[in-house]
DNA sequence: AACACGAATGAATACGTATTCATGTGGTGG
DNA sequence: CCACCACATGAATACGTATTCATTCGTGTT
């Protein structure tokens, strides 16, 4: 490979002169900057961006940590932030949760000395973000807060919870089923919340056969469980997903076991996600759609890099949602 | 930052030995060795993963350069490959189409040294694909190919279209239109080549009118492209769409303009993506389910990465398509 | 004319690791 | 007892860049 110092060679200049045609053309006289240019075209020159973060102590990249591509809100996020990195001029390393451990991760993240991390796969009591925290790295977290502090970006996920709730409580509903991920993620945690205030505001006891925080959130597992809520002797009218994409599994289960929605029973999920509006699905979703979540997070955290503004306050922005009502929510029959 | 030097400081050694420790422990004798590893743990030293890579001349990092993740294929293949690269200890840069110049891709991984390439993302006349063989970085395309030799795994793409127009040409349907990216693009090229070829077989003509390769994929110009068709005064029977995701979006077009499918209208895809399966979708598809072509991919590049076989025979794979009938395809009415 | 000063550039060095080469040490076989 | 060797380790160097420091040269000022 060709090296500044083979570039410096053939223009007749010192390495050092090389390098500042890089950095700052403009130190360099017009003239003999151009032999540089000539001589970097001539010999495909490009320069070692490792030894480069070597002497920099930065890399132009920053390291994205996601809940899994299997629920599509985490696909819209993961697209837009590659996306906005790369035309602010930052590569993007993905890591997914379940892919590796945490700690091997950490180590990356670490030892190649991304610019900054953006996280959303993280439990509250996780030490990973106190590691983070430590290390002094620019991190902003998405879809999910830490207990106290921190910079993230989220939906107002208990008022997500209460808004559903409470419309499938209009609707005439009483039984209502909830299911969740596990209440140690901030936001299913919160969406929880939401919607116990929803149901006690409505003085309706919680029935807990309904009631469900699943560790594992996988396809086969949501339909495991629905179809255990459908053949239950006293069924639920209506089930809250906490997430959009446990409702389409919930769904696709609930009509393969040839009950009507929202006839037989009503299902909802939070996220408001794409295929969600799409006519043949008509999933009833609280959501919002006025900003993106992973372009205000990649947005704020290349400013905190670009700005150095680490210890100024910490960055909180909290999104409210939306409700809306589409076919797979009716009254109770 | 504590680097090596200063563990060797307290644990009494030269640098040389606390690099001896990390990748070559039997090499040091057993007594100092834990000396060094408790300074290690001491300092909580994390090793400089860019000076390593500046000597090493590797990363453990490899490049994907993927299609849109707002086509669900390009969704499952970017979730299997980062996983599977961090399960075998490689971290995985991210890049979309369109989110950054090609070119800027390239300088990044070639000036990073990533140790691998995975791609999807190109045309046939692109010279960036060149520009990666002449850089001698192993490679693996995935669901495109060149015009001849390279590193590839496929669907066997003609094959799929042709299943699919025979499928449609079964059922009665003589006015077939046809959706599709650009055919520059290997998979639409091939994909077209095999819907041609059927309705050539059948000696059906081709209304030039019902026949599109649009450069631009988005869910929009295909809504556009959908209501164009179903106004014609003699409209379609029958859409083929060269991706599912085309085909979601052709569908929710339909039944947004108060269509039914099949009755009105049949629909089918190519990719058969996860979501074609979906209850309130049963969309008929081509694909395949006995390989993950992200997985093969992956794999495969490592291999040539591991195994450093860069010039053995080329590894070209191709898979062979299936056809799911489901319910957006109907008899012709 | 002497001097100061700024611009342009080269030489040298640092970044943190892996690795080669040299050195010393203890053991073994003749 | 000596020669030889394997082994353990340290010193030195390379990787390719950015940057500091010193040097040279031309220009304007007094």
């Amino acid at each position: 490979m060709t090296s500044s110092k083979d570039v410096a060679k053939m223009a007749g200049v010192s390495q050092a002169t090389v390098s500042r045609v890089m950095n700052n053309p403009e130190s360099v006289k017009p003239e003999t900057r151009k032999k540089v240019q000539d001589a970097m075209a001539k010999l495909r020159y490009q320069p070692n961006l490792i030894a480069r973060s070597l002497v920099t102590k930065s890399s132009r990249t920053i390291a994205l940590i996601s809940g899994t591509l299997k629920n599509d809100f985490f696909v819209e996020t993961t697209d837009t932030i590659v996306n906005i990195a790369a035309s602010r001029g930052y590569s993007t390393m993905v890591y997914f949760e379940g892919g590796a451990k945490l700690q091997d991760i950490l180590n990356s993240i670490i030892g190649y000395k991304v610019d900054g991390v953006l996280l959303s796969s993280i439990k509250l009591d996780d030490p990973f973000f106190k590691e983070i925290e430590a290390s002094g790295i620019p991190y902003m977290l998405f879809n999910r807060r830490p207990h106290s502090g921190g910079n993230y970006v989220v939906l107002d996920n208990q008022l997500a919870g209460e808004m559903l709730a409470r419309h499938l409580l209009e609707l005439g509903h009483r039984r209502i089923a909830y299911i969740s991920g596990e209440i140690n993620i901030s936001t299913f945690y919160e969406r929880k919340i939401g919607f116990e205030k929803a149901m006690g505001l409505a003085k309706i006891a919680i029935d807990k056969d309904l009631v469900h925080f699943k560790e594992n959130t996988s396809a086969t597992e949501i339909e495991k469980l629905t179809s255990k809520l459908m053949n239950l002797p006293n069924p639920p009218t209506a089930i809250i997903c906490a997430t959009d994409e446990m409702a389409l599994n919930c769904m696709n289960t609930i009509m393969a076991m040839g009950f009507g929605i929202p006839n037989d029973v009503s299902v909802a999920g939070i996220d408001d996600i794409t295929i969600s509006s799409h006519q043949a699905i008509q999933l009833t979703s609280v959501g919002q759609h006025k900003f993106k979540m992973g372009e205000i997070a990649v947005e704020q955290l290349i400013e905190m890099i670009e700005q150095g503004d680490i210890y100024q306050k910490p960055k909180q922005i909290v999104f409210s949602p939306e409700l809306f009502i589409r076919q797979t929510t009716g009254p109770k029959t």
